[in-house]
DNA sequence: GGATACAATATGTGATCACAAATTTCTGCC
DNA sequence: GGCAGAAATTTGTGATCACATATTGTATCC
């Protein structure tokens, strides 16, 4: 594999960093334990230097926190931030999805109903992880359709920054409860009808019947860290 | 100096980032001119280590594109991008504004008076550099008086993304129009009456007449660009 | 002047190294 | 077991290197 950027192949670096992208969407790193570069280059067989720049790109993104060492975590959170978070979700995926409407093709209508149908699968066995990936990739593929060079890296930046807590906190009880109120049916029926205002507030709906509702819930000071025991 | 995170001392690589980062908001790289990190290095007598490391950041932040083939430049501006960069600012930066409420005093208030007279002064000697700078105070000394964890990197980042265009876009004409007509002194009153509508309502509108009024304006393909006569 | 081919030079990338500081482990004492 | 201190080890940082590729410069031809 040449090192040049070309359509297949990639540099390390980017291979790297997507592939820690991912592990800390899926949760797969606790927040609060610090990662350390050398173990991150042994674990994917690589020298320190790509990692030490995807970590670097991680921090910016807000999905890492650097501490005053200069080690690296996932951080933990805490209620004001929950909220913020929040606040960012509604004011940037409300704009996301609206902006989305002149994209909307029956083919992609197709592909949320699918996506849609996947997270309820996810639910129902209790699989939290797959929960994750298919919830953001339902999000995702919506506010894709609109122009992706401003909004999007904002709005993965939020979820890069909320996902790992979520895997940590939530119960089957939380994710029944937010599935039996399906607001993703409503952001369906928006889009189908290529309603953008219904379409913005139906997803304001889901972001405050979803997160929203943690904002406010129990959850110990061991989830906002990683619950050890519960971790995989 | 140490190379250790202390209360005074920086690592290089953070002092890189930080000297990179004022000079893209100051407009100092001409949009669409790839740098080079060995070039910066020399610049800055360093070794490319901590310069690559900082690029990586500012590429991550949006403030910096890279190429197919590596390279690294301050993204040229087209006309989409920037309506999508107003919409992202009028969302964030409203709620950050509202939410700046509980967290205002009169050494505040008194410090957004003075910015707003810098800007004028900044206008009047034509100033275009100063103004960038003020300007950018003036909000982001609102901005951070609500919680800093989750709203103020990503109005950074959009900051990041349309600060340089303006450098080389702003005529003393758009100035003197956007000056005419101060919706600045509508925040100062806003923000003074501790009203979180209010104060939101008046940063949209100066986001709106500002930027906004920027995206249906002519500008030429050399300002989107750089223009290079224009560079100081 | 423009196009082409080739040579020279520059560039980004990943690897490796050295070193100061941070962290962990070990030892001795109460 | 807890505490303190020392020793050992690990870690992040910046520097440097080598190399494949990209870019620039030069020569030649039409």
């Amino acid at each position: 594999m040449t090192r040049r950027r070309q359509v297949a192949a990639q540099t390390i670096q980017e291979q790297t960093y997507q592939a820690l992208r991912r592990a800390i969407l899926d949760g797969e790193f606790v927040p609060g334990r610090a990662m350390t570069i050398r173990g991150i280059a042994e674990d994917l067989d690589i020298s320190p230097t790509p990692v030490r720049e995807a970590l670097r790109r991680l921090v910016a993104e807000r999905a890492l926190t650097l501490s005053g060492t200069g080690r690296v975590s996932v951080p933990v959170m805490d209620r004001e931030k929950l909220a913020d978070l929040v606040k960012a979700r509604i004011c940037l995926e409300k704009q996301a999805a609206m902006d989305a409407v002149p994209g909307i093709t029956a083919a992609e209508l197709r592909r949320l109903v699918r996506l849609n149908d996947a997270i309820d699968g996810a639910i129902a066995a209790g699989n939290q992880r797959r929960y994750l990936v298919t919830h953001r990739d339902f999000h995702f593929s919506l506010y894709r359709l609109g122009g992706g060079g401003v909004f999007l890296p904002l709005i993965e930046s939020v979820w890069l920054q909320f996902s790992p807590f979520l895997r940590y906190t939530l119960s089957q009880e939380h994710l029944a409860q937010y599935n039996a109120s399906d607001r993703h049916v409503e952001i369906i029926a928006a889009a189908e009808a290529r309603d953008a205002n219904a379409l913005g507030f139906a997803v304001e709906a889901d972001i405050r019947h979803g997160l929203g509702a943690l904002v406010e819930s129990d959850w110990s000071a061991h989830a906002a860290e990683g619950d050890v025991v519960a971790a995989p």
